[in-house]
DNA sequence: GTGAAAGCGCTAACAT
DNA sequence: ATGTTAGCGCTTTCAC
């Protein structure tokens, strides 16, 4: 049986009131009866149950965490930063991974709201509409996403693009394809749109590739018609993609960079160690994380603030072994 | 304000207990007045406070995982797992990482087990002595490492590295190596007695290649000394280290498997991706993760159960293109 | 089969 | 500055 604040203020010769106050507001009681109260605490190992607080308080010191896939690195990132940071802030994190399934996160975020003082939801695939409605009753934090009046983080997807298109033009490319993600990604259409004015400012072609899962399957799925299109230049939606495109196209014999450029998005660990490794922009993910907890934080400390809570975050190109020049035609 | 059991019993016309007991036990209930109580509920969307009726119950609903790194694919899998399986019994898991840092572990675990019916601990870099005084006080389950006392889910080591000498010995090669992970790495040690019988069973020989980190890193260092080693093949503690090793051993012109045959272990998306693609022993990780939640569930319904509550999983041989025959000296 | 009352461990008024 | 009282939302005796 773990110690109560009863014990702690019977060995303290105090009432559990005092206790509580040198706990949570030590400046409020005397020097020394606070020591004995440490003193108390200390032997006892006594540690507050957090479900006792949050019943009065409110508040449970937990926030939960939702992400389609904890497989992907990407997430698995993000995830890290989260953590590390609410454990700064003495907070304990709830992880639901809802394995890309829309139905499962509506659910899912229904029954953790209930335990946590906020959630973050990470590139969630629901619609604007469910979104709203989950913010209206909990407190919200968006990554990789934005919805009128809920705060989020974000990355500059657009300037992500130009910087790739950027890249790839002053290697003499011509006629870039474009690897979409899933439909209903907000990053899949905004990095879209990024190319859209990027190969405009250019004055370059872009083919669009339909849309592929986020993953190394839907790379290697998307790459015959890459191929196809005639591009010399490949952007993907994100590096996994990339990584599935680089192993068909070396099944199929077409050089990389040599016939075709890629560029992925993301920088995973794994683009390194792809061959020929990854060109790619560099997504900050851990500090994503980082700052969706700050977020959070701030808005349970003031709940109805009307202080704008958006972040954005930007991308950084890393050029490696899987971009050159454009073959001269 | 969300709705209270007071709520539903006005609604219902009935007592809070009576709602409670709809609730948590329906037989004990007249069925008319279960319907009357199950309506309320339904208009009102009423979900009981979990945090109160923990309080009273001594049961939260909730278990903690806790993981060396989450950016490592195998804990990424195993926490999949978990997941999963808890919440077919609608549990929710808190998730922390511990970044391989074995002081991190205890305060970790310290902080997370007052909120947690009982705590997944995934390959816990802790000694054997922190283990036990942990399990004093918490319901613990244990993956990928044994403990007196102590119920856990762990890999035939043994076999898993047996399999991997067989295939090399029957391609010819006589002269092994072992790339070891962390020293204070139960599985490491259990490797390498697995591989230590193996080899003698077989008659061939085996060189150690000293401790290094379970990462690509890890991998990359260890090259070199695999190669001076003489070895024909090499077996690595794990895929990562085996990705690294042959990023190396391609940017020395060490051809894979002519020159050298490479096994890991694990089977990590990854290794399928990997150039050469990686032979590697696979170890089945979301069962893992599934296994440990229902050992904890398990002892959570009979507390002091003296059933053995061990549980074994058997790695599979997976040969892909990374091992061949021996070059004939 | 159902209700009334007590209390889980804690904090927040309200007294003192 | 500290103690007393009440009560967070729920379950569980114990009566009826």
């Amino acid at each position: 049986m773990p110690a109560t604040i009863r014990d702690v203020a019977r060995l303290a010769g105090v009432s559990p009131s005092t206790v509580s106050r040198a706990l949570s507001m030590p400046e409020m009681v005397n020097a020394a009866t606070r020591a004995r109260v440490a003193a108390a605490v200390e032997q006892l190992g006594y540690q507050p149950n957090r479900a006792a607080r949050g019943l009065i308080t409110g508040r449970t010191g937990n926030i939960g965490l939702v992400v389609p896939d904890l497989a992907n690195p990407f997430f698995a990132s993000v995830t890290k930063g989260v953590q590390a940071r609410a454990r700064r802030s003495d907070t304990a994190v709830f992880v639901a991974d809802t394995d890309e399934d829309v139905t499962a996160e509506v659910g899912l975020v229904r029954a953790l709201s209930k335990q946590v003082d906020g959630l973050i939801l990470c590139s969630p695939r629901s619609g604007d509409a469910d979104l709203c409605a989950i913010a209206q009753d909990t407190n919200v934090v968006l990554v990789n996403r934005t919805a009128a009046g809920i705060p989020g983080i974000t990355y500059d997807n657009e300037e992500g693009m130009r910087q790739a298109v950027a890249h790839l033009v002053a290697l003499g490319h011509r006629r870039l394809a474009w690897v979409g993600g899933p439909v209903t990604s907000w990053s899949t259409q905004h990095r879209g749109i990024g190319l859209e004015n990027a190969v405009a400012d250019h004055g370059v072609e872009l083919s669009r590739v339909g849309h592929f899962g986020p993953t190394y399957e839907g790379g290697m799925a998307a790459a015959d018609q890459v191929v196809a299109s005639g591009a010399t230049a490949v952007i993907t939606y994100n590096d996994l993609v990339a990584i599935g495109l680089l192993a068909r196209l070396h099944a199929r014999g077409i050089s990389v960079p040599g016939d075709l450029s890629v560029v992925g998005v993301d920088d995973i660990a794994m683009s390194r160690m792809a061959r020929p490794a990854l060109t790619t922009v560099r997504l900050p993910k851990q500090e994503a994380g980082r700052i969706a907890v700050e977020l959070l934080l701030a808005l349970l400390d003031d709940p109805d603030s009307t202080v704008d809570t958006r972040g954005t975050l930007h991308g950084e190109l890393i050029v490696r072994d899987s971009t050159g020049p454009a073959a001269s035609p």
